[in-house]
RNA sequence: GGGAGCUUAGCUCAGCUGGUUCAGAGCAUCUGCCUUACAAGCAGAGGGUCGGGGGUUCGAACCCCUCAGCUCCCACCA
């Protein structure tokens, strides 16, 4: 059968993926003889399509997972969906909108009937992607933040947390998204640089004729809810004002004037207005010289009647009419272009207003002691170790977590209202009816109502590591010790996500584990960059220059999707995402492919095996037990980058440009029976340590390469462990190399045939008696036997240096002897500089006395090797000559 | 405003405790090859005063100071 130069992954993908599934080797069963490997994956929306930013994120999950479960350890890749409360609530509005449906119209029920089957029908397509990637999930154990037990488990921990007394209902300025019409946590807040205008407003003075006030503002349109002046005490330019009243403009309410060290004298006009309902520090002013709370806007961002103008405004729009109006009634005194940094809804990129409403919040402080504690101590690893720094601001500056949001999609908080809005937290009707009676005795509940509000999506996921495997534990968190599943696999062991959701979720993760299990959720944190075009911008859909990632599977195949990306991402870093990288993986895969199309085409014969067929084997062995201790390495470091270069370079370089070259028959001839033995061997170790990275192209190899039965499968394999090796043969292969290298340059130079079998000369010395490696560089460079002279030929031959060895090229007629001469010229110029260095160097006592004795040693070396070479070159030169 | 990090070959990045892994890798470039595993390839080559300046040291890409540029995170200055 003869096979294509070009590796075809399409159907061996397809053909081992469902062959895995059948044979159910990613399922995982807790089993005590076996040391369990975990990971969950971070649960992507359920709404979600695969973009580059999970390629990388599996791929890597993918590579931990293989690698574990052929080492041996019972791996468990836990994988599925987070119901993603506001983004999936969006997309189904956005789909009913579309359909003519709006939300208001419907009731509570009806809108998540439509939002389930939203999430039957497109819920989990990524799934199914991640598949064609090769991710060896436990489908079996596929889970879904909103699965009912799941549900409950989430109820329950809220219901925990309110009676341990950490959760609490409060009245609060909080992020408001006037496009979702939900509070936001401060977290769902970015902050963006924008250029804007501040607007300097005069103040009448109450009382006065001609005295005013200015203040400098970027919201006029909030100056109707402004319920004070502030100036700080100590500014001599307002004294005067004390005691007095200002008058809003166009509205001509008197507000007091106050005096606040808060304010900044050198800022704007020293002048503060204070809206307590419309900015935090404000309404934190406001509550410290009890000023009135007005509240001028609607949950939509429209002014409302307490405005008294404007009434129904969008917000932006009133901003502008007002500034109008306040220059045409002269109060506006300037304007000025002004850069300041304003909240976006993550979500929904709306304008965050800050807004005073009533909401339910975690005290954070609280319950993150442990997760802070340990991190710094490394009980759970951050890699790379930067971000711990980060992640310490963050736990030290922790401030409380507003839970609730104003949605239908999600977990609804159990909390119970009577008609007076006291409330009761239980998890039924029933119950809070009971807990009512208790809490509020005497009085009657009417009909109690559920809280119409459901929970942040992260108030969820911050269970995954222990909810997935039991959700149990939640309902009786003191009594319950957990399944048998919980407790064989957590804590987890990696965990593998982006630095950006490092607090939305990881933090959260750790502190639910220590708050639920009295033990950390997984033991290292992995953190990913982010997967960038390559000119550095985010991927994005807007920008159009994310790649579709099933049609680079497509194309080049999932192995070389994983290896192009693996190829430049070291943790932490942005990957700069190119074609060419993919290209680079796909190119590696072949070249895998057509090694073994060399090696799979050779018969073997019971011949003794020739001198150089034994020294490449042994030297290959060692240089593989050198590099799986290297990558081995790597690993433990999680530099997964790393591993893979050290595993391409090995194939590449090591196997098939050296090793594979210097065994391989004359095209036609049989191979002795051992070396392909041991070939085939190699081969085989390194496609077992290489399946990790690429699992497909591994599997089908190693099927073929012994036609071994189809339930053989490498992903179960043993994976290879470094073993003790001869390191003395390594630089002597170096060595070899460095003169085949220089023989092939040689030819290159001088335009010779690689046909032509040239004569080498060594000279001889005591140290250079002996060349171990000389079969194979005779086969290699195509030489005659090497032979070894006492002294340098005269000028028809060519020469050159490896070490402190010196080598010769007879090569009648071929020779420009001036040519030679100003080569070596050159190179003795070049060594008696060096030589100068050292000598200059060994010259200093204080080098002598201080440095380490190895490096005063080997400074010696260098000069002694250097001092040779210079005698001999001049040697040569001087047969050279005249 | 606070914090963290980065700057090494044309590009993307390694470089651990200061000293033979010390100036590296991959890609790109150049030269020669359709050599019967592979042109998605083979063989070779060139390319960097390690951002600038100063200091510590026998010795600095690595430690310290300083300047410049970039990136990220956090933060309520109107």
């Amino acid at each position: 059968m003869s096979l294509s130069t070009k590796y075809n992954p399409a159907e061996v993908e397809n053909k081992w993926y469902s062959y895995w599934t059948e044979k159910g080797f990613f399922h995982s069963e807790p089993n005590p003889e076996k040391q369990p490997f975990c990971i969950v994956i971070p649960p992507p929306n359920v709404t979600g399509v695969l973009h580059m930013g999970h390629m990388l994120n599996n791929t890597i999950q993918d590579v931990l997972v293989r690698r574990a479960r052929m080492q041996g350890k019972e791996a468990c890749w836990v994988p599925g969906t987070d119901h993603a409360s506001i983004a999936t609530e969006a997309k189904v509005v956005a789909m009913l909108r579309e359909r003519g449906i709006r939300k208001s119209d419907l009731t509570r029920d009806e809108f998540l009937k439509y939002a389930w089957e939203w999430k039957e029908k497109y819920g989990g397509i990524i799934l199914e992607q991640l598949k064609k990637l090769g991710a060896s999930c436990d489908w079996q154990r596929t889970r879904f933040t909103m699965d009912p037990d799941y549900y409950d488990a989430v109820i329950n921990v809220f219901i925990d947390l309110y009676r341990k007394g950490h959760i609490y209902r409060g009245l609060r300025m909080v992020n408001w998204d006037p496009a979702g019409k939900t509070a936001l946590s401060d977290d769902e807040v970015i902050h963006k640089e924008v250029s804007s205008k501040l607007y300097y407003i005069r103040y009448p003075i109450e009382g006065s004729r001609n005295d005013y006030v200015t203040i400098a503002t970027v919201r006029p349109e909030t100056i109707m809810a402004d319920t004070a002046i502030c100036v700080n005490p100590g500014d001599e330019r307002y004294k005067h004002l004390k005691g007095k009243k200002a008058l809003i403009p166009l509205v001509n309410r008197p507000v007091p004037v106050i005096e606040d060290e808060y304010v900044a004298m050198d800022f704007g006009t020293g002048c503060l207005k204070v809206t307590p309902a419309h900015d935090m520090n404000d309404y934190e002013l406001g509550k410290k010289h009890n000023l009135e709370v007005i509240d001028i806007l609607n949950e939509d961002g429209s002014l409302n009647e307490k405005a008294q103008i404007f009434v129904g405004e969008d917000r932006f729009i009133a901003r502008k009419k007002i500034a109008k109006e306040l220059e045409a009634k002269g109060f506006l005194l300037k304007v000025e272009d002004y850069q300041t940094s304003v909240g976006f809804s993550e979500r929904t990129d709306a304008v965050i207003e800050p807004r005073l409403s009533r909401q339910w919040f975690l005290e954070m402080k609280k319950i993150t002691r442990p997760a802070l504690e340990n991190v710094m101590n490394d009980e759970i690893r951050l890699i790379p170790p930067k971000f711990r720094n980060t992640y310490r601001h963050w736990m030290e500056n922790v401030r409380d977590w507003c839970i609730s949001r104003q949605l239908w999609w999600g977990h609804r908080i159990p909390a119970w209202y009577d008609e007076e809005g006291n409330h009761v937290v239980a998890k039924t009707h029933e119950e809070a009816m009971a807990e009512y009676r208790k809490s509020y005795p005497g009085r009657k509940p009417g009909s109690l109502k559920q809280d119409p509000d459901v929970m942040d999506t992260w108030f969820s996921s911050w269970l995954w590591p222990i909810a997935v495997f039991d959700t149990s534990v939640f309902a009786d968190p003191k009594g319950n010790k957990g399944n048998a599943d919980l407790n064989y696999y957590y804590p987890t062991n990696d965990l593998v996500t982006a630095p950006e959701i490092l607090f939305f979720w990881v933090a959260r993760m750790i502190i639910a584990g220590y708050e639920y299990r009295g033990e950390k959720p997984f033991s290292n944190v992995y953190l990913t960059g982010i997967v960038r075009d390559a000119l550095g911008r985010k991927m994005s859909k807007s920008l159009g220059n994310s790649p579709d990632p099933l049609d680079l599977i497509a194309q080049y195949g999932a192995d070389a999707i994983r290896t192009g990306m693996l190829f430049s991402a070291p943790a932490g870093n942005d990957l700069l995402y190119d074609e060419k990288l993919v290209e680079q993986g796909r190119n590696f895969a072949n070249k895998i492919w057509n090694a073994f199309r060399l090696v799979n085409g050779w018969t073997s014969e019971k011949l003794p095996q020739p001198p150089e067929n034994k020294i490449a084997t042994d030297w290959f062995r060692a240089r593989l037990n050198q590099a799986l201790a290297e990558i081995e390495d790597h690993f433990s470091r999680f530099r997964i980058s790393d591993a893979l270069h050290s595993l391409y370079k090995l194939i590449w370089d090591d196997f098939c440009s050296w090793y594979l070259e210097i065994v391989k028959p004359d095209f036609g001839k049989p191979i002795d029976e051992r070396t392909l033995d041991e070939t085939i061997g190699f081969f085989e170790s390194l496609l077992k340590a290489l399946h990790p990275f690429m699992p497909f192209i591994t599997e089908e190899l190693w099927h073929e390469l012994k036609g071994r039965k189809e339930e053989d499968c490498i992903i179960v394999a043993p994976y290879p462990q470094p073993e003790p090796y001869d390191e003395a043969v390594l630089p002597e292969a170096l060595f070899a190399f460095e003169i085949v290298k220089e023989v092939r340059n040689t030819r290159n130079a001088k335009n010779l045939s690689p046909k032509e079998a040239l004569a080498l000369q060594v000279k001889k010395s005591p140290q250079m008696k002996t060349i171990a490696f000389a079969p194979v560089i005779e086969k290699l460079a195509n030489l005659k036997p090497i032979e070894f002279v006492g002294e340098a030929p005269g000028g028809n031959a060519t020469g050159f240096l490896v070490r402190a060895a010196e080598f010769f090229i007879p090569l009648e007629g071929k020779v420009d002897a001036a040519k030679e001469r100003e080569a070596i010229l050159k190179e003795i110029a070049y060594q008696k500089g060096f030589l100068a260095i050292v000598d200059k160097k060994l010259g200093n006592e204080k080098f002598v006395s201080s440095a380490p004795v190895a490096v005063v040693e080997s400074e010696r070396k260098k000069k002694a090797d250097a001092e040779a070479k210079i005698a001999a070159l001049e040697e040569t030169l001087g047969r050279l000559g005249r």
